[in-house]
RNA sequence: GGUCUGGUAGUUCAGCUGGUUAGAAUGCCUGCCUGUCACGCAGGAGGUCGCGGGUUCGAGUCCCGUCCAGACCGCCA
């Protein structure tokens, strides 16, 4: 070993022992006669400490010599500090180095290597090896280990067992687009990598395995965001005999737990909206429940004052943003702008100014009397000092809109908090969604998914209000998982898919295999998948994804470090039979 | 596919309505410093202002195109 201890480890009760400490050279402080060197490892920093006089006149010459990130190895005594650091767990004692090895030297980084780097993303994810040496970023992936580590003690005293499924298959025509692989010896044929392996895990349902699980790579090629990779890691699951009521409290109970064992917190038990509530309340299916914010509609009392904006919408819908009353116009300006924006794209925003002394002033008194506002404010329980913003438009398009606002307007007052946690079940989605390009539905979740016993019959006459056995996990407005209550027979898989336009042929060719398993006794069952590595970012307070993934891409999917995606050779391309067309 | 923001020293950024030799901080190099820990002090080196074109007497600055990065919309069963 080239070490006796690691830098994180010596104390006070240390001192006078003789030890070998190995690490990185973070930074040299020269005081001409007196030099310290701080060593950093995984574990942490310990300072050495070379002076002149006492320390050899060679080995004095050599520390000076070493740079940022030279790699050292150094003996010496632990001796006490005359002047501690309590910032540092190490800060009582430092290393009174009697030997000195260079083991390796270094360029000067191109970044510093410290908790705030000066460096930018572009240039850390291209030296990413040296972004994973700082301590926030190590310290994320720690997180990201232990999260793992907790979810499969959780699962595997719940008896589940892990099952490794390919990552070589098929392509389907559902869904997001798929990563493709050439096949060399089936020229012209191409594997798919899995969104998920939704299709195996059903299978491995009818073979009996009952409680499966998979911390799993799934890949979508799909545009990337903050919080999306064109690979990532799911905590897959599924679950025979059981019903929907059992698998949210089974991963109720794993989030509850990776909660205690990750952050020392005690989550009360997970609330359950429904869909429907979910959009009515809060505009949107994944509501942030740190704060409440909630949606008011105020459609019948705004009508009949020749307002035409109000009149004419489907939707008078609000929220009530608690002491913000004395909004100056700059900054009630700046929330029209926010909402005007194309990413929200509404026409326009109304507000009511409940003042302090019980007036009630409007951007639309034109047409609202102080009795009218009063009936709204009393609607909302709003109490003087707070301000009303009221949007409308068509039902679905002012709910949205309205929810961009709430958020911001969440995030404005600080009641976004990222160490303050909220979960929600959402359930009920709808089986399926209208998509208005292909003049189709499409099913919301996937394809497997089993409608509502008592909602079948609706199937033939109203499509889009059939409901789903579907539920999602929301942490803090962020879906971190969902799944469904599957189908598992094949008249009723067959009957789904000839809803969502397959003819017979089709499905047959597609999920043939799985239709024909589902004629071999397949058990009920119904699972459920977390996005891991959005659970980790939420867990460790971050909004980016990328720094709980060792090598993350960019977001045009590329490495820059390895630079990958990249061209291949002729002879590649002649062997797999591909002609690549500029 | 679209919207927005950015690209200037190794790095992070400033650079106003176009005008002398493009600045700061940090990093790097040199010297001084016996209790530093974001050490301090003094000095120094370091620039294809992303790329291409245009307007102008004159462009880091304005216009067009393009590339790259980031956030978002579409997309992500």
């Amino acid at each position: 070993m080239l070490r006796t201890h690691t830098c994180g480890e010596l104390r006070i009760s240390h001192v006078g022992q003789p030890v070998q400490l190995a690490g990185w050279v973070q930074r040299l402080r020269d005081k001409g006669s007196i030099l310290w060197i701080d060593l950093r490892d995984r574990y942490g920093i310990t300072q050495l400490f070379f002076e002149e006089g006492s320390t050899d006149a060679a080995l004095m010459a050599i520390s000076k010599s070493v740079g940022r990130e030279y790699v050292i190895q150094v003996k010496g005594n632990v001796v006490e500090r005359l002047s501690k650091n309590d910032k540092l767990a190490t800060g009582e004692i430092e290393l009174k180095v009697t030997e000195l090895i260079i083991l390796n030297t270094s360029k000067t980084p191109p970044f510093t290597i410290e908790d705030n780097t000066d460096g930018g993303d572009d240039l850390r994810m291209k030296y990413r090896y040296l972004d994973l040496r700082r301590t926030p970023v190590r310290e994320s992936l720690q997180l990201r280990h232990k999260m793992g580590q907790q979810t499969r003690a959780y699962l595997d005293s719940q008896n589940f067992i892990e099952v490794e499924t390919p990552v070589l298959i098929k392509s389907t025509p559902e869904g997001a687009r798929d990563f493709v692989v050439p096949s060399r010896m089936n020229t012209g044929e191409f594997y798919a990598l899995p969104q998920s392996p939704q299709t195996f895990k059903q299978l491995l349902m009818v073979s009996g395995f009952d409680r499966y699980y998979q911390i799993v790579k799934c890949f979508r090629d799909e545009d990337l965001r903050a919080d999306r990779q064109p690979e990532f890691t799911q905590i897959d699951c599924e679950m025979a005999f059981i019903t929907q009521e059992d698998i949210l409290n089974t991963f109720e109970g794993l989030v509850r737990h990776l909660f205690k064992t990750v952050k020392g917190i005690d989550m009360p038990s997970v609330p359950r909206m429904d869909y429907e509530d979910a959009m009515k309340v809060y505009g949107s299916d994944k509501p942030d429940t740190r704060f409440e914010m909630k949606f008011v509609e105020l459609t019948e009392l705004t009508r009949g004052k020749n307002f035409p904006v109000f009149d004419s919408a489907e939707l008078v819908v609000g929220i009530c943003a608690k002491g913000c009353a004395e909004y100056t116009r700059k900054q009630l300006d700046e929330l029209t702008d926010y909402v005007k924006r194309p990413q929200v794209g509404a026409r326009g925003l109304v507000y009511v100014q409940y003042r302090g002394d019980g007036t009630l002033k409007s951007s639309v008194d034109k047409f609202y009397n102080g009795d009218d506002l009063k009936k709204w404010a009393d609607k909302f329980n709003a109490q003087p000092g707070d301000l009303l913003l009221v949007m409308a438009g068509e039902k679905n398009t002012a709910r949205k809109q309205l929810s961009e606002l709430r958020l911001f307007m969440g995030e404005k007052l600080g009641m976004r908090d990222k160490n303050k946690f909220s979960a929600l079940w959402v359930v009920d989605f709808p089986l399926l969604e209208w998509n208005e390009d292909t003049k189709r539905y499409h099913a919301m979740h996937h394809p497997f998914t089993s409608p509502k016993p008592e909602d079948i019959k609706l199937l033939d006459t109203d499509p889009g209000n059939v409901r789903a056995n579907a539920y999602d996990m929301v942490i803090n407005g962020t879906e971190v998982g969902g799944g469904s209550i599957r189908i598992h027979d094949r008249a009723t898989q067959q009957m789904m898919f000839n809803h969502l336009g397959f003819t017979e042929e089709e499905a047959k060719k597609q999920f043939g295999f799985l239709m024909e398993a589902f004629e071999f006794g397949a058990p009920p069952h119904g699972g459920i998948a977390f996005g891991f590595d959005r659970l980790c970012s939420i867990f460790g307070g971050a909004d980016s994804i990328r720094d709980f993934i060792a090598f993350p891409k960019n977001n045009s999917g590329r490495d820059v470090m390895i630079d990958s995606p990249s061209t291949i050779s002729e002879e590649q391309l002649k062997e797999l039979g591909i002609n690549v067309r500029e």
